[in-house]
DNA sequence: TAGGTCATTGACTTTTAGTCATAAATATGT
DNA sequence: ACATATTTATGACTAAAAGTCAATGACCTA
Protein backbone atom coordinates (compact mmCIF):
# COMPACT_ATOMS: atom_id res chain seq x y z
CA UNK A 1 0.00 0.00 0.00
CA UNK A 2 1.66 3.14 -1.07
CA UNK A 3 1.51 6.56 0.66
CA UNK A 4 -1.71 7.83 -1.26
CA UNK A 5 -3.98 4.70 -0.73
CA UNK A 6 -2.66 4.69 3.24
CA UNK A 7 -3.75 8.40 3.90
CA UNK A 8 -7.19 7.36 1.91
CA UNK A 9 -7.52 4.93 4.62
CA UNK A 10 -6.81 6.99 7.23
CA UNK A 11 -8.98 9.57 6.15
CA UNK A 12 -11.82 7.30 5.85
CA UNK A 13 -11.11 5.89 9.06
CA UNK A 14 -11.08 9.28 10.99
CA UNK A 15 -14.24 9.64 9.92
CA UNK A 16 -15.99 6.58 10.82
CA UNK A 17 -14.49 6.98 14.01
CA UNK A 18 -15.58 10.70 14.66
CA UNK A 19 -19.11 9.53 13.10
CA UNK A 20 -19.70 6.81 15.57
CA UNK A 21 -18.45 9.41 18.68
CA UNK A 22 -21.25 11.37 17.55
CA UNK A 23 -23.87 9.39 16.38
CA UNK A 24 -23.61 7.65 19.86
CA UNK A 25 -24.09 11.06 21.79
CA UNK A 26 -26.38 12.55 19.43
CA UNK A 27 -28.04 10.98 16.99
CA UNK A 28 -28.49 10.56 13.41
CA UNK A 29 -30.95 13.47 13.25
CA UNK A 30 -29.11 15.69 15.35
CA UNK A 31 -25.98 15.99 13.66
CA UNK A 32 -24.76 16.96 10.71
CA UNK A 33 -21.82 16.38 7.55
CA UNK A 34 -19.62 19.06 8.71
CA UNK A 35 -19.78 18.13 12.10
CA UNK A 36 -18.34 14.66 11.18
CA UNK A 37 -15.80 16.07 9.08
CA UNK A 38 -14.79 19.13 11.87
CA UNK A 39 -14.36 16.15 14.41
CA UNK A 40 -12.69 14.60 12.07
CA UNK A 41 -10.38 17.59 10.99
CA UNK A 42 -11.44 17.04 7.37
CA UNK A 43 -13.12 19.26 4.99
CA UNK A 44 -16.62 18.77 4.39
CA UNK A 45 -16.45 17.74 0.22
CA UNK A 46 -13.60 15.09 1.71
CA UNK A 47 -17.05 12.94 3.40
CA UNK A 48 -18.50 12.70 -0.30
CA UNK A 49 -15.01 11.55 -1.54
CA UNK A 50 -15.87 8.14 0.95
CA UNK A 51 -19.60 8.33 1.30
CA UNK A 52 -22.45 8.46 -1.55
CA UNK A 53 -25.33 10.06 0.75
CA UNK A 54 -24.99 11.09 5.00
CA UNK A 55 -26.59 8.02 5.49
CA UNK A 56 -24.15 5.61 4.16
CA UNK A 57 -21.62 6.07 7.00
CA UNK A 58 -23.90 4.02 9.19
CA UNK A 59 -23.03 1.39 7.33
CA UNK A 60 -19.54 1.43 7.97
CA UNK A 61 -19.77 2.60 11.63
CA UNK A 62 -21.69 -1.10 12.56
CA UNK A 63 -20.08 -3.18 9.76
CA UNK A 64 -16.78 -3.99 12.13
CA UNK A 65 -18.62 -5.46 15.15
CA UNK A 66 -21.44 -7.21 13.28
CA UNK A 67 -18.94 -8.90 10.65
CA UNK A 68 -17.15 -10.24 13.75
CA UNK A 69 -19.74 -12.09 15.19
CA UNK A 70 -20.62 -13.38 12.10
CA UNK A 71 -17.30 -15.11 11.85
CA UNK A 72 -17.72 -16.34 15.18
CA UNK A 73 -20.71 -17.79 14.18
CA UNK A 74 -19.47 -19.80 11.61
CA UNK A 75 -16.60 -21.29 12.93
CA UNK A 76 -18.32 -22.40 15.98
CA UNK A 77 -17.55 -26.06 16.13
CA UNK A 78 -19.32 -29.07 17.80
CA UNK A 79 -21.77 -26.71 18.98
CA UNK A 80 -25.86 -27.93 18.22
CA UNK A 81 -28.16 -25.70 16.65
CA UNK A 82 -29.88 -24.32 19.60
CA UNK A 83 -26.09 -23.70 21.68
CA UNK A 84 -25.20 -21.42 18.83
CA UNK A 85 -27.92 -19.39 18.23
CA UNK A 86 -28.30 -17.77 22.00
CA UNK A 87 -24.52 -17.42 21.88
CA UNK A 88 -25.24 -15.58 18.61
CA UNK A 89 -28.07 -13.59 19.93
CA UNK A 90 -25.77 -12.73 23.28
CA UNK A 91 -22.92 -11.54 21.10
CA UNK A 92 -25.78 -9.49 18.90
CA UNK A 93 -27.02 -7.24 21.73
CA UNK A 94 -23.60 -7.16 23.06
CA UNK A 95 -22.83 -5.45 19.62
CA UNK A 96 -25.97 -3.46 19.53
CA UNK A 97 -25.28 -1.99 23.35
CA UNK A 98 -21.41 -0.91 22.18
CA UNK A 99 -22.65 0.63 19.29
CA UNK A 100 -24.99 2.88 21.41
CA UNK A 101 -29.13 3.10 20.74
CA UNK A 102 -28.92 6.25 18.56
CA UNK A 103 -26.28 4.05 16.14
CA UNK A 104 -29.07 1.47 15.97
CA UNK A 105 -32.05 3.36 15.64
CA UNK A 106 -30.16 4.73 12.55
CA UNK A 107 -28.90 1.35 11.21
CA UNK A 108 -32.35 -0.27 12.06
CA UNK A 109 -33.67 3.43 9.86
CA UNK A 110 -31.07 2.29 7.19
CA UNK A 111 -32.17 -1.88 7.30
CA UNK A 112 -35.49 -1.49 6.73
CA UNK A 113 -35.35 -0.22 3.17
CA UNK A 114 -32.85 -1.88 0.98
CA UNK A 115 -33.03 0.99 -1.79
CA UNK A 116 -32.02 2.84 0.93
CA UNK A 117 -28.23 2.09 0.93
CA UNK A 118 -25.35 1.67 -1.31
CA UNK A 119 -25.44 -0.81 -3.79
CA UNK A 120 -22.19 -1.58 -2.67
CA UNK A 121 -21.85 -5.71 -1.48
CA UNK A 122 -21.70 -4.21 1.85
CA UNK A 123 -25.05 -2.47 0.77
CA UNK A 124 -26.42 -6.11 1.11
CA UNK A 125 -25.44 -6.79 4.92
CA UNK A 126 -28.41 -8.09 6.06
CA UNK A 127 -29.05 -10.16 3.05
CA UNK A 128 -25.87 -11.25 3.94
CA UNK A 129 -27.01 -11.96 7.30
CA UNK A 130 -29.49 -13.94 6.16
CA UNK A 131 -27.37 -16.26 3.92
CA UNK A 132 -24.96 -17.08 6.55
CA UNK A 133 -27.86 -17.65 8.88
CA UNK A 134 -29.40 -19.92 6.44
CA UNK A 135 -26.39 -21.55 5.67
CA UNK A 136 -26.37 -22.21 9.60
CA UNK A 137 -29.35 -24.01 9.35
CA UNK A 138 -28.83 -25.93 6.18
CA UNK A 139 -25.58 -27.20 7.58
CA UNK A 140 -27.52 -28.33 10.49
CA UNK A 141 -29.80 -30.05 8.12
CA UNK A 142 -27.25 -31.88 6.34
CA UNK A 143 -25.56 -33.09 9.40
CA UNK A 144 -28.81 -34.68 10.43
CA UNK A 145 -29.45 -32.27 13.52
CA UNK A 146 -32.40 -30.59 11.94
CA UNK A 147 -35.03 -32.73 10.21
CA UNK A 148 -34.85 -33.06 6.38
CA UNK A 149 -38.65 -31.16 6.19
CA UNK A 150 -37.27 -28.46 8.29
CA UNK A 151 -38.15 -25.04 6.63
CA UNK A 152 -35.19 -23.29 6.47
CA UNK A 153 -35.74 -19.92 4.91
CA UNK A 154 -38.88 -19.43 7.31
CA UNK A 155 -37.06 -20.18 10.49
CA UNK A 156 -34.11 -18.14 8.78
CA UNK A 157 -36.57 -15.25 8.56
CA UNK A 158 -38.25 -16.14 12.38
CA UNK A 159 -34.52 -15.86 13.23
CA UNK A 160 -33.84 -12.51 11.51
CA UNK A 161 -37.34 -11.41 12.63
CA UNK A 162 -35.98 -12.13 16.69
CA UNK A 163 -32.72 -10.59 16.24
CA UNK A 164 -34.44 -7.15 15.21
CA UNK A 165 -37.17 -7.60 16.99
CA UNK A 166 -35.02 -7.19 20.11
CA UNK A 167 -33.32 -4.49 19.22
CA UNK A 168 -36.50 -2.41 17.74
CA UNK A 169 -38.07 -3.45 21.32
CA UNK A 170 -34.75 -2.01 23.07
CA UNK A 171 -34.51 1.06 20.66
CA UNK A 172 -38.09 1.79 21.43
CA UNK A 173 -38.00 1.31 25.26
CA UNK A 174 -35.66 3.76 25.07
CA UNK A 175 -32.62 1.71 26.50
CA UNK A 176 -34.75 1.33 29.69
CA UNK A 177 -33.80 -2.33 30.40
CA UNK A 178 -30.58 -4.21 30.37
CA UNK A 179 -30.48 -5.97 27.03
CA UNK A 180 -28.31 -9.02 27.72
CA UNK A 181 -30.36 -9.94 30.54
CA UNK A 182 -33.49 -9.86 28.45
CA UNK A 183 -32.00 -11.21 25.76
CA UNK A 184 -30.47 -14.53 27.03
CA UNK A 185 -34.41 -14.84 29.25
CA UNK A 186 -35.66 -14.09 25.79
CA UNK A 187 -33.41 -16.84 24.07
CA UNK A 188 -34.18 -19.47 26.90
CA UNK A 189 -38.18 -18.98 26.00
CA UNK A 190 -37.85 -18.88 21.87
CA UNK A 191 -34.76 -20.87 20.76
CA UNK A 192 -35.89 -24.20 21.98
CA UNK A 193 -39.23 -23.28 20.69
CA UNK A 194 -38.25 -22.13 17.03
CA UNK A 195 -36.78 -25.86 16.57
CA UNK A 196 -38.24 -28.12 19.00
CA UNK A 197 -40.63 -29.95 16.25
CA UNK A 198 -38.05 -29.90 14.18
CA UNK A 199 -34.88 -31.49 16.18
CA UNK A 200 -34.13 -35.03 15.55
CA UNK A 201 -33.75 -36.47 18.44
CA UNK B 1 -69.71 21.42 15.95
CA UNK B 2 -69.47 24.78 14.43
CA UNK B 3 -68.34 25.65 10.68
CA UNK B 4 -65.02 26.92 11.76
CA UNK B 5 -63.98 23.20 13.66
CA UNK B 6 -65.73 20.92 10.63
CA UNK B 7 -63.88 23.04 7.97
CA UNK B 8 -60.27 22.34 10.40
CA UNK B 9 -61.35 18.58 10.72
CA UNK B 10 -61.99 18.55 6.56
CA UNK B 11 -58.23 20.40 5.77
CA UNK B 12 -56.92 17.99 8.20
CA UNK B 13 -58.25 15.34 6.89
CA UNK B 14 -57.03 16.05 3.41
CA UNK B 15 -53.83 16.31 4.62
CA UNK B 16 -53.85 12.80 6.13
CA UNK B 17 -55.79 11.21 2.95
CA UNK B 18 -53.26 13.27 0.70
CA UNK B 19 -50.28 11.93 2.98
CA UNK B 20 -51.18 8.56 3.03
CA UNK B 21 -51.45 8.26 -0.64
CA UNK B 22 -48.02 9.30 -1.67
CA UNK B 23 -46.24 7.75 1.46
CA UNK B 24 -47.60 4.40 -0.03
CA UNK B 25 -46.32 5.52 -3.51
CA UNK B 26 -43.15 7.17 -2.69
CA UNK B 27 -42.03 6.85 0.70
CA UNK B 28 -41.19 9.07 3.24
CA UNK B 29 -37.52 10.40 2.11
CA UNK B 30 -38.81 11.59 -1.47
CA UNK B 31 -41.68 13.23 -0.48
CA UNK B 32 -41.55 16.76 1.17
CA UNK B 33 -44.09 18.43 2.66
CA UNK B 34 -45.59 20.61 -0.20
CA UNK B 35 -46.01 17.47 -2.25
CA UNK B 36 -48.68 16.70 0.68
CA UNK B 37 -50.35 20.21 0.50
CA UNK B 38 -50.44 20.05 -3.50
CA UNK B 39 -51.73 16.82 -3.49
CA UNK B 40 -54.38 17.99 -0.58
CA UNK B 41 -54.80 21.41 -2.28
CA UNK B 42 -54.20 23.83 0.92
CA UNK B 43 -50.87 25.85 1.15
CA UNK B 44 -47.87 25.06 2.72
CA UNK B 45 -48.14 26.99 6.03
CA UNK B 46 -51.68 24.74 6.48
CA UNK B 47 -49.66 21.26 7.21
CA UNK B 48 -48.02 23.58 10.25
CA UNK B 49 -51.34 23.91 11.67
CA UNK B 50 -51.78 20.25 12.19
CA UNK B 51 -48.61 18.97 12.62
CA UNK B 52 -45.81 19.99 14.38
CA UNK B 53 -43.21 18.18 11.68
CA UNK B 54 -43.34 16.56 8.82
CA UNK B 55 -42.67 13.83 10.56
CA UNK B 56 -45.99 14.20 12.71
CA UNK B 57 -48.31 12.73 10.02
CA UNK B 58 -47.48 9.12 9.74
CA UNK B 59 -48.46 8.82 13.35
CA UNK B 60 -52.43 10.30 12.64
CA UNK B 61 -52.28 8.29 9.19
CA UNK B 62 -51.56 4.69 11.19
CA UNK B 63 -53.25 5.42 13.80
CA UNK B 64 -56.56 4.98 12.67
CA UNK B 65 -56.43 0.97 11.64
CA UNK B 66 -54.45 0.10 14.86
CA UNK B 67 -56.34 1.55 17.52
CA UNK B 68 -59.04 -0.17 15.76
CA UNK B 69 -57.28 -3.51 15.89
CA UNK B 70 -56.39 -2.74 19.87
CA UNK B 71 -59.58 -2.02 20.24
CA UNK B 72 -60.67 -5.30 18.87
CA UNK B 73 -58.41 -7.13 20.77
CA UNK B 74 -59.92 -5.82 24.69
CA UNK B 75 -63.66 -6.54 23.15
CA UNK B 76 -62.37 -10.29 22.55
CA UNK B 77 -64.69 -12.45 24.99
CA UNK B 78 -64.33 -15.79 26.10
CA UNK B 79 -61.01 -16.67 23.91
CA UNK B 80 -58.06 -17.70 25.81
CA UNK B 81 -54.65 -16.00 25.28
CA UNK B 82 -53.32 -18.48 22.88
CA UNK B 83 -56.21 -17.98 20.86
CA UNK B 84 -56.71 -13.79 21.15
CA UNK B 85 -52.81 -13.20 20.29
CA UNK B 86 -52.77 -15.10 16.98
CA UNK B 87 -55.78 -13.55 15.85
CA UNK B 88 -54.07 -9.66 16.81
CA UNK B 89 -51.31 -10.56 15.20
CA UNK B 90 -53.16 -11.44 12.19
CA UNK B 91 -55.24 -8.46 12.34
CA UNK B 92 -51.82 -6.26 13.00
CA UNK B 93 -50.21 -7.60 9.46
CA UNK B 94 -52.81 -6.85 7.71
CA UNK B 95 -53.12 -3.20 8.88
CA UNK B 96 -49.31 -3.07 8.12
CA UNK B 97 -49.79 -4.66 5.03
CA UNK B 98 -52.87 -2.19 4.19
CA UNK B 99 -50.94 1.07 5.19
CA UNK B 100 -48.07 -0.28 2.85
CA UNK B 101 -44.37 -0.60 3.01
CA UNK B 102 -43.07 2.41 2.88
CA UNK B 103 -45.44 4.06 6.03
CA UNK B 104 -44.37 1.19 8.02
CA UNK B 105 -40.84 1.96 7.25
CA UNK B 106 -41.58 5.39 8.48
CA UNK B 107 -43.71 4.17 11.53
CA UNK B 108 -40.86 1.88 12.41
CA UNK B 109 -38.77 4.60 12.45
CA UNK B 110 -41.03 7.08 14.68
CA UNK B 111 -41.53 3.91 17.10
CA UNK B 112 -37.66 3.56 17.45
CA UNK B 113 -37.37 6.79 19.10
CA UNK B 114 -39.25 7.71 21.78
CA UNK B 115 -37.92 11.35 21.80
CA UNK B 116 -38.97 11.88 18.01
CA UNK B 117 -42.49 11.57 18.62
CA UNK B 118 -45.08 14.28 19.64
CA UNK B 119 -45.41 15.20 22.97
CA UNK B 120 -49.61 14.19 22.81
CA UNK B 121 -51.00 11.34 24.70
CA UNK B 122 -51.00 10.11 20.91
CA UNK B 123 -47.18 10.01 20.62
CA UNK B 124 -47.16 7.83 22.94
CA UNK B 125 -48.84 5.04 20.84
CA UNK B 126 -46.62 2.02 21.32
CA UNK B 127 -46.63 3.00 25.25
CA UNK B 128 -50.42 2.46 24.75
CA UNK B 129 -49.85 -0.45 23.10
CA UNK B 130 -47.30 -2.38 25.62
CA UNK B 131 -50.10 -0.91 28.43
CA UNK B 132 -52.83 -2.43 26.64
CA UNK B 133 -50.88 -5.76 25.83
CA UNK B 134 -49.76 -6.25 29.60
CA UNK B 135 -53.40 -5.58 30.52
CA UNK B 136 -54.33 -8.86 28.08
CA UNK B 137 -51.58 -11.02 29.93
CA UNK B 138 -53.03 -9.75 33.55
CA UNK B 139 -56.67 -10.15 32.46
CA UNK B 140 -55.12 -13.62 31.71
CA UNK B 141 -53.64 -14.10 35.15
CA UNK B 142 -56.39 -12.86 37.03
CA UNK B 143 -58.43 -15.64 35.26
CA UNK B 144 -56.10 -18.16 36.35
CA UNK B 145 -55.38 -19.06 32.90
CA UNK B 146 -51.68 -18.24 33.34
CA UNK B 147 -49.91 -18.90 36.63
CA UNK B 148 -49.47 -16.28 39.25
CA UNK B 149 -45.79 -15.99 38.87
CA UNK B 150 -45.82 -15.42 35.00
CA UNK B 151 -43.16 -12.13 34.28
CA UNK B 152 -45.65 -9.95 32.72
CA UNK B 153 -43.56 -7.56 31.69
CA UNK B 154 -41.08 -9.82 29.98
CA UNK B 155 -43.81 -11.62 28.07
CA UNK B 156 -44.88 -8.32 27.02
CA UNK B 157 -42.14 -7.23 26.14
CA UNK B 158 -41.27 -10.26 23.69
CA UNK B 159 -44.87 -9.81 22.20
CA UNK B 160 -44.16 -6.63 21.30
CA UNK B 161 -40.60 -7.32 20.20
CA UNK B 162 -42.46 -10.36 18.06
CA UNK B 163 -44.93 -7.59 16.12
CA UNK B 164 -42.60 -5.18 15.40
CA UNK B 165 -39.95 -8.08 14.42
CA UNK B 166 -42.61 -8.89 11.86
CA UNK B 167 -42.95 -6.36 10.81
CA UNK B 168 -39.38 -4.72 10.60
CA UNK B 169 -38.26 -7.98 8.80
CA UNK B 170 -40.86 -7.53 6.11
CA UNK B 171 -39.72 -4.33 5.28
CA UNK B 172 -36.33 -5.39 4.93
CA UNK B 173 -37.21 -8.19 2.35
CA UNK B 174 -38.98 -5.08 0.70
CA UNK B 175 -42.01 -7.12 0.96
CA UNK B 176 -40.98 -10.24 -0.86
CA UNK B 177 -43.31 -12.60 1.15
CA UNK B 178 -46.62 -12.84 1.90
CA UNK B 179 -46.69 -11.25 5.36
CA UNK B 180 -50.02 -13.00 6.19
CA UNK B 181 -49.71 -16.70 5.26
CA UNK B 182 -46.28 -15.79 7.02
CA UNK B 183 -47.67 -14.48 10.43
CA UNK B 184 -49.65 -17.08 10.47
CA UNK B 185 -46.88 -19.89 10.47
CA UNK B 186 -44.96 -17.57 12.95
CA UNK B 187 -47.47 -17.50 15.24
CA UNK B 188 -48.19 -21.30 15.29
CA UNK B 189 -44.81 -21.92 16.11
CA UNK B 190 -43.74 -18.84 18.65
CA UNK B 191 -47.26 -17.79 20.44
CA UNK B 192 -47.71 -21.51 22.02
CA UNK B 193 -43.62 -21.40 22.70
CA UNK B 194 -44.16 -18.15 24.98
CA UNK B 195 -46.96 -19.62 26.87
CA UNK B 196 -46.79 -22.68 27.50
CA UNK B 197 -44.45 -23.04 30.89
CA UNK B 198 -47.05 -20.44 32.40
CA UNK B 199 -50.00 -22.01 31.27
CA UNK B 200 -52.29 -23.61 33.87
CA UNK B 201 -53.85 -26.61 32.66
C1' DT C 1 12.21 15.91 -13.64
C1' DA C 2 7.95 16.28 -16.23
C1' DG C 3 3.44 15.01 -16.74
C1' DG C 4 -0.33 12.53 -15.04
C1' DT C 5 -3.21 10.91 -11.19
C1' DC C 6 -5.66 11.28 -7.15
C1' DA C 7 -6.98 12.93 -2.45
C1' DT C 8 -8.45 17.27 -0.64
C1' DT C 9 -10.54 21.63 -0.22
C1' DG C 10 -14.26 25.09 0.79
C1' DA C 11 -17.08 28.30 -1.55
C1' DC C 12 -21.16 27.58 -3.98
C1' DT C 13 -25.84 25.72 -5.43
C1' DT C 14 -29.97 23.53 -4.33
C1' DT C 15 -33.36 21.74 -1.69
C1' DT C 16 -36.62 21.77 1.80
C1' DA C 17 -38.11 22.16 6.57
C1' DG C 18 -40.19 25.32 9.27
C1' DT C 19 -41.79 30.58 10.36
C1' DC C 20 -44.65 34.52 10.47
C1' DA C 21 -46.98 38.80 9.18
C1' DT C 22 -51.13 39.35 6.77
C1' DA C 23 -55.72 38.38 5.25
C1' DA C 24 -60.13 36.25 5.20
C1' DA C 25 -63.80 33.84 7.33
C1' DT C 26 -66.40 32.83 11.25
C1' DA C 27 -67.95 33.29 16.04
C1' DT C 28 -69.43 36.11 20.01
C1' DG C 29 -71.09 39.86 22.80
C1' DT C 30 -73.90 44.06 22.97
C1' DA D 1 -77.04 44.54 12.98
C1' DC D 2 -72.64 45.92 14.09
C1' DA D 3 -68.10 45.80 16.20
C1' DT D 4 -64.66 43.11 18.05
C1' DA D 5 -62.30 38.85 18.95
C1' DT D 6 -60.87 34.41 17.47
C1' DT D 7 -59.54 31.00 14.42
C1' DT D 8 -58.08 29.16 10.00
C1' DA D 9 -55.47 29.79 5.86
C1' DT D 10 -51.83 31.76 2.99
C1' DG D 11 -47.33 31.90 0.61
C1' DA D 12 -43.27 34.67 0.56
C1' DC D 13 -39.48 34.30 3.44
C1' DT D 14 -35.56 32.46 6.46
C1' DA D 15 -32.43 29.07 7.99
C1' DA D 16 -30.03 25.05 7.78
C1' DA D 17 -27.87 21.55 5.84
C1' DA D 18 -27.18 18.20 1.97
C1' DG D 19 -24.60 17.63 -1.81
C1' DT D 20 -21.43 19.63 -6.02
C1' DC D 21 -17.36 20.92 -8.38
C1' DA D 22 -13.47 23.57 -10.21
C1' DA D 23 -9.12 24.48 -8.38
C1' DT D 24 -5.00 22.94 -5.71
C1' DG D 25 -1.08 20.58 -4.51
C1' DA D 26 0.96 16.23 -2.88
C1' DC D 27 2.39 12.00 -4.61
C1' DC D 28 3.36 8.47 -8.18
C1' DT D 29 5.48 6.66 -12.48
C1' DA D 30 8.32 6.53 -16.42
Amino acid sequence: MNKRQKSAQETKHKLITAGLELLKEKGFDAINVEDITKKAGVAKGTFYIYFKRKEDIVLDISRVPFDKIAEELQKMEGLTITEKLPHYFHRFMECVESCGINTCRQWTRDVLDPNNVPETKDGQKWKYDFEMLKGILEDAVSKGELKKDTPVELLTHIIISELYGMMTCWCMSDGKFEPLDWTDRFCKIQIDAIFKQYIRR
